[in-house]
DNA sequence: TAAGCATATTCTAATATACTTATATAATTA
DNA sequence: TAATTATATAAGTATATTAGAATATGCTTA
């Protein structure tokens, strides 16, 4: 059983990488294809973006769901919402990005 | 010129190891000096907790005060504080440790 | 000024992270 | 069924992070 601090310390690993938490941030404003977000974060190759996928989905923060050839991430703990909240109306004028 | 982003991705990444988020958990309660620091931190060493410190200042976290022999750390950002309560009200039970 | 305490610095080893390239899988369409 | 599109995985490389040991610095007090 890990401490909570280690919980949250995990939490907060997770989101501080700019390019997950980019991730992150478009996928509260909608939920997305992994095109979709590859078109947003155009610096990022596409299996870079697949890893950070992966990363969120074995953290628990994005559920994804299958749509024929498409795969659609959507956010999946809303405590992610709150705290990504949090952290713009206090780091942020407006947006992450 | 740091995007957003990259801003708060590094505001996460320092609070992001479990030993700096509970000095910072302390010292939100308390400021404190490193050796009493170090003695709610037994587990680590007292250079791994003054090489902590270092990093928390860097990054404008926090504050210290030379008292003669004694250095006292306090919380410098007062949106650290925000974000600390945000965290434990979303995931832990009370405390963070 | 010497001894002792509090804190910082430097270096190193172990490990983790992020990205790229190449390749694989699976669904779709021609 | 072949080609195409969407996504994932694997291997490799470069870099970052963490912690500890050893040592240094700087007060304080005898």
């Amino acid at each position: 059983m890990l401490s909570q601090a280690q919980q949250v310390a995990q939490i907060l690993k997770v989101l501080s990488n700019e390019n997950r938490l980019l991730i992150v941030c478009y996928l509260i404003q909608n939920q997305m294809s992994v095109s979709q977000l590859h078109e947003k974060l155009n610096h990022l190759s596409q299996p870079a973006i697949s890893q950070h996928l992966n990363v969120l989905k074995a953290n628990g923060i994005v559920n994804y769901e299958k749509q024929g050839n498409v795969i659609i991430y959507s956010i999946k703990d809303e405590r992610i919402k709150t705290l990504v909240s949090t952290l713009k109306s206090n780091y942020c004028d407006i947006n992450l990005h």
